[in-house]
DNA sequence: ACCTGAACACCGTTCAAGT
DNA sequence: ACCTGAACACCGTTCAAGT
């Protein structure tokens, strides 16, 4: 029964999905696979490379339908479903954005190849390659950000009643009050990628006004 | 020598100035109090208890500096000023940024003000309440992630040659060699609270045409 | 090439017992 | 009220040795 990396990635996988990511400890997923922590360090140089290789797994699925917009000019809807389909990507296991928050962009390529064609889709958008980049950055950090909080949130009922109780005069409650719809999640995601795209949209127009 | 709540967090703030975040144990600060690791759990409820405390001491003294703008108006300055304000204390301490990421606002009760202030400001600008709150998550999030991956990464002079030479090819690093500058950080810490504030403009406009 | 045994140097947390 | 002793149930990582 020999392993690989492939089947360690997938069975790192199948225990996150199963206990969450602060549960996952090496001696762990070493007993699934029966054999003996040490054995991973054959094929992983560390805890945090098997994480970005996860990281990597997660959202590599999503890579070929990267290409950008067919129109450079509809970079926006194209930034809107891209956000879309990584946060989905990261929602699908437990803790996955934070997995993806803490990676590093060489081991886990598929968050690079996100980084890169942002950063090319903005470029042709009209920004300089300087500030295509940070607004990738920012773009790209806000959605696995965002996500990271939804997904480490209490939970959606708790909320309200429990942490929330005893800042009950505070404006953030009387907030919580009007954002009680179920898909406020959602809402509030896209909410923040439209602040993100007419932002850019805006600064696009200020240093080009015929875009 | 008795030990009170306010001496283990600014110890443990002396810890990790010294040290970092991940070297930071209940054991060594105990040590460090001349105390046993359990005695913590007199004054603390737990370890985050402890770094939501540490959080809140790091963010407490720009609280006071926190009023809203003269006029709601100038709101978009006051975002700016906020941003900056916010990132300065993150930055004062190692992993600070790490720290407020991950705290708990109802403890980390400084935190919680830069949202309620951020919340009620915005909606001073014009957001309804719902949208105020999620517009004020999406900025302090930015601000706070932004930080911690700044405050994260190797090093400025490595990235270029060590980590990126391998993505060479790839527009990361066309990218990364027109972003040199010493300041280059800080400006892109701007460049992104700027998308964020524009955004902001434009769909407050959209709504309330006569903004 | 791939894995084990044994160890190193730690963790956060609980809880009965001490003062 | 505040702290210790002793334990529970673990960690990631290294490295000589085995097959």
């Amino acid at each position: 029964v020999a392993i690989d990396r492939d089947l360690v990635v997938r069975t790192a996988l199948r225990l996150l999905d199963q206990d969450g990511l602060d549960r996952l400890s090496l001696r762990r997923l070493a007993a699934e696979l029966q054999v003996k922590a040490p054995a991973l360090y054959w094929h992983f140089e560390s805890k945090r490379a098997l994480m970005d290789h996860m990281a990597d797994a997660i959202l590599a699925e999503a890579v070929p339908g990267l290409d950008g917009p067919a129109d450079p000019a509809d970079w926006p809807q194209w930034l809107a479903r891209t956000a879309d389909v990584l946060r989905a990507r990261l929602l699908a296991h437990p803790d996955g954005a934070q997995l993806a928050l803490g990676a590093n962009l060489h081991r886990a390529s598929a968050l690079r190849r996100f980084v890169e064609r942002t950063t090319e889709v903005l470029h042709g958008a009209g920004f300089g390659l300087a500030d295509a980049s940070r607004a990738a950055a920012t773009f790209l950090w806000f959605v696995v950000g965002r996500t990271v909080e939804e997904q480490t949130l209490p939970d959606p009922a708790t909320i309200q009643r429990g942490k929330l109780g005893k800042t009950g005069s505070s404006i953030i409650f009387k907030a919580m009050a009007e954002r009680t719809a179920p898909d406020d999640q959602d809402v509030s995601f896209r909410f923040g990628v439209r602040i993100l795209v007419a932002g850019m949209q805006a600064l696009l127009r200020e240093t080009d006004p015929d875009a």
